[in-house]
DNA sequence: TCGTATACGATACGATCGTATACAGGGGCA
DNA sequence: TGCCCCTGTATACGATCGTATCGTATACGA
């Protein structure tokens, strides 16, 4: 992996783990095991580093919408929510950096959000052409309540392995929440 | 009001809004309208004030808590629910500190999230006695999502007046998310 | 009224921040 | 061979960071 690609995987690891500010250049290089220079060389400075990432992020995430809109059969669903699975299983750094950057808001990071809302308003409309949705639903705050279920889990990671005994996306844990919410959705949790 | 708590409501201010590291001292004592030194004088240092500020918000959930606790009648949920409307409405920076304070993991993020996590595990717990939760639920997944989506609102809330045109904590935007979800934890909204 | 502790501000200090500069090797092309 | 760009390193620079120090004002008990 040339020391450009090298750079961007360990500003985003560092960024996602100790925020933008606190993590400096000086450690982002060494992380990547190159000089300090070269983040000036190829992203301009930090900020164009940090606007690198944003921008493979995000394409990492029109890639998953996009695979999902080809399939428009009946097995969309499905495959949308198992790449998305798969997805976050192999690249948490990517996950938990989109966890970070909503932190403080940027171009990038509101960029960041509004895709995950198109997937979600996507997801919403999908199911309601093909039936799935009950009556008179509020698209509009489905979508908002998915991605906030989609990002729950990773904003509470670095707590639970303390909170929990295990990682949010540890299988048992995945397994569990799944059941769960897919009652959730199907059913609610409470007597009405 | 005393210096001390002016220092403690600007840092609070600040941390919410930029991140700790990004909220230098001398930007809190100008806030604060007091001089530097006088972080040092009452907290020690940068992360004291933090400690401190972590202290009293912990203490405003814990107030929210015991408050619940003390009516062990039938109206005991539909006042934990009103107090917690109010508190958001009344303290929204104490929110959206708890927003930027569970970015980084230190022990009074960790706290905080405990808390949190306690009110719903009680607030579980009590619809559960009151025979309000439907059978087979997965109590522990329920206090979590719970947590979620209290905190969700918080987590979209720089991003809402661009996204949705208003603030997350507009009044008709409550309305329409409240609404949308009693409908999720009593009846889902999608068709099994 | 004096002594002392506390509250507070101004400023200095060392470290670290992000950035700028100077320079070294190494292919491609005239 | 000579020139040049590109990638890369090492180091210097100015700004800003959190913290420490010192001087002064104020309040309070003897």
């Amino acid at each position: 992996m040339n020391r450009r690609q090298r750079l961007i995987l360990a500003g985003r690891h560092l960024f996602a783990a100790k925020g933008y500010s606190a993590a400096g250049v000086r450690e982002i290089a060494a992380e990547a095991g190159v000089s300090i220079g070269l983040i000036r060389t190829h992203f301009g400075s930090k900020a164009g580093l940090r606007e690198e990432i944003d921008r493979q992020v995000i394409a990492q995430i029109e890639d998953l919408c996009s695979r999902a809109s080809e399939h428009l059969g009946t097995e969309a669903l499905d495959l949308l929510v198992e790449d998305a699975v798969e997805w976050v299983e192999r690249e948490r750094d990517a996950l938990l950096y989109v966890r970070a950057a909503l932190m403080e808001k940027t171009p990038g990071s509101q960029a960041l959000l509004r895709q995950l809302l198109e997937i979600m308003r996507r997801f919403v409309a999908l199911n309601r052409e093909r039936g799935l949705l009950q009556d008179d639903v509020d698209e509009e705050w489905a979508a908002t309540f998915l991605v906030i279920d989609f990002l729950g889990p990773a904003v509470l990671e670095p707590f639970s392995e303390e909170e929990f005994g295990m990682s949010m996306y540890h299988r048992e844990m995945v397994k569990r929440r799944s059941a769960f919410m897919n009652r959730v959705v199907t059913q609610g949790f409470m007597k009405s």
